[in-house]
DNA sequence: AATACAGTTCCATATTACGAAACAAAAGGA
DNA sequence: TCCTTTTGTTTCGTAATATGGAACTGTATT
C-alpha cells in the first residue's frame, strides 16, 4: 500500500481547495460529501481556508467559493521561472532523438522571435545564429502552431496586420486557404513548414502556452528539405509530441 | 485579540507554500526559522506538499521548491470567471461617478475590441452600441494604455503593423512622440485619447492583466471635448484609479 | 404551519501533529 | 586526512489538536 501524507488535514484542506477551483462554488454539504467527510470537519477545513483567504462565503447564498490568492500564489511561482532554462532540456533531447537543429521561438506582438535553439552536430554549415530574430507567423511552422491555439477571430486580426506575401512558391497567401491549415494543425497538434519561409527548408511544430504570464511558445524542428520525407515527418511528428507531453507533464498543464 | 485559524497546521501549510513561491528554492532549516516552526516540524509539513504534488525537493541539493500544481489550480479558478460579469460592477460604479459613458475592451491580436459598456443616463443621442467593434491601440485611449503595460519591443512589434495613419489632426503618428506618450503613461498609470481617434471626443483609461489566460483588458470614460477640462480630467484619473485599485484588491493582484 | 435541508456551534474523545533528541550524510576547514 | 559544522532525516512519548456526533438555527419548499 502507498504511504500516507504526513498530515491528514493537509489532503482535506488542499482537497477543499482543489475541489472549489473546478466547480466554482459549492455548498458545504456538497463539500462534505465529495470528500468523505463529517459535515463539521468540511466547515472546519472551509473555515480555514476562509481565514486564510484562499476561499469566500457568498453572502446571499451562504455558498463557497475559491478567491484569487491561489492565482496570486501561482504568479509568485511563474514568475520565478525562467523558461528558457526550464525548456532548454527537452529541446535538448528533441535534438538528440532527430538529429535535426531544433528551434525555440517566442510570441511578440504579431511575430514569433527565437529565443533559443539547439544545433544538431556536425550539420555541415552552421547557420549563423537566429536568436532575437523575428519571422511571420503565418509562413512559419512555430507561427502556424501559435496561430492555430487562438480563436479564430484572432487569427483573422493577425492575419489581416500580416504584411502576407509568397516568400516562396509554397507561402499560403489565400485567406481560406489558410484557415483549412489552422484546422489541421488543430487537429493534429502540430503544425507543416513546407518551405513555405524559406526554399528548402522545412519543419515542424507544435505550441504551447504559460499561463500566469504573457507566455505562448513554440518549438520547431528544422531540417533540409531533402531529409524530411512524409515518412520522416510522421517520425518527427511522434517526437516532437512525446517531447511536449512530457514537458506538459512536469508542468502539470 | 484576532481569531485563530482553525486548523493550526493549515497556517503551516499554506505558509510554507507561499515562502517557496517567493523565494523559489529553500532549504529546510531556511523553512523551519522563517515560518518559526522546529525543524522537525517544517520537515513533516514540506513532505505533506510534496506527497501532494505542490512542491518537489531537488535531487542535487536537498533543497525544495514549488512545483506548477498551483498553476494548474489557479488556472481552473480563472478558467470559471466571467470577466465581463465580475468587472461589470466596478465599471456601473465608475460611470455612477463619473456620469459619463464607461467602456471596457479586450486585447486581440493588435486591436481592442470593446467588450461591455455602461451609458450614461440622459446622455442625449445614445452612441450606437460598439460592442465588438474593434479599434487601433495607438489612437485610443484603451489601447495606448494597454500598450504602456508591454515592454518596449511588443510596443514597436505592434506600432509597425500598424496602419498609422492621422485619423484626426491630433492623432499621434511619430514613433519618437509616441514613445514619450507611452512613458508619460506608464509613469502616471492611465492614458489620455485626445481627440486622437475621432473629433470631439476625449478618454481617459487605464489598463490591467489577468494572468493565467491570454488576458490584456482596459477600461476608460469617454465625454465630449467640452466636458473635458483639464481640471475634469485630473477628477476623472483619480476615480479611474481608484476603481481599478479596488479590483487589483478583489482579484488579489 | 409543517417539513426538509442548509449552514453553524458545542464538546468529550482519541487521534494527530508536535518537537526534543538522536542519527545520517554531506560540506567546509584545518 | 580528519575533525567540525551544517543540513536533512527518523524516532517516539506526549500534549495538543482535529474529529464527528448531536443539537441548534435559519431558510427554502410543500
Amino acid at each position: 500500500m502507498e504511504n500516507k501524507n504526513p498530515i491528514q488535514v493537509a489532503d482535506r484542506l488542499f482537497g477543499a481547495l482543489e475541489l472549489l477551483a473546478e466547480h466554482g462554488d459549492m455548498g458545504l454539504v456538497e463539500v462534505s460529501e465529495m470528500l468523505g467527510l463529517n459535515k463539521s470537519t468540511a466547515h472546519r477545513v472551509l473555515n480555514s481556508l476562509i481565514y486564510m483567504g484562499y476561499a469566500k462565503q457568498n453572502k446571499e447564498n451562504g455558498r463557497y467559493e475559491p478567491t484569487l490568492k491561489t492565482v496570486a500564489t501561482a504568479n509568485k511561482i511563474m514568475g520565478r521561472i525562467d523558461v528558457i532554462q526550464t525548456v532548454r532540456p527537452y529541446l535538448r533531447r528533441l535534438m538528440e532523438m532527430s538529429v535535426e537543429t531544433v528551434h525555440f521561438v517566442r510570441l511578440e506582438g504579431c511575430e514569433a522571435v527565437y529565443i533559443d535553439k539547439v544545433e544538431a552536430p556536425g550539420n555541415g554549415i552552421q547557420m549563423v545564429s537566429r536568436i532575437g530574430s523575428r519571422l511571420p507567423l503565418y509562413c512559419s511552422g512555430v507561427g502556424k502552431a501559435m496561430l492555430a491555439r487562438m480563436e479564430d477571430q484572432e487569427v483573422r486580426e493577425i492575419w489581416e496586420h500580416s504584411d502576407v506575401r509568397a516568400l516562396t512558391e509554397h507561402t499560403i497567401t489565400d485567406y481560406e486557404r489558410f484557415q483549412e491549415e489552422i484546422h489541421e494543425i488543430r487537429r493534429r497538434d502540430y503544425a507543416l513548414d513546407n518551405e513555405e519561409n524559406e526554399v528548402g527548408v522545412r519543419c515542424i511544430a507544435t505550441a504551447f502556452e504559460i499561463p500566469a504570464g504573457d507566455g505562448r511558445y513554440a518549438f520547431s524542428i528544422s531540417a533540409p528539405a531533402g531529409r524530411m520525407s512524409e515518412e520522416r515527418i510522421r517520425e518527427l511528428a511522434g517526437y516532437i509530441l512525446k517531447i511536449k507531453a512530457e514537458l506538459m507533464k512536469e508542468w502539470q498543464l
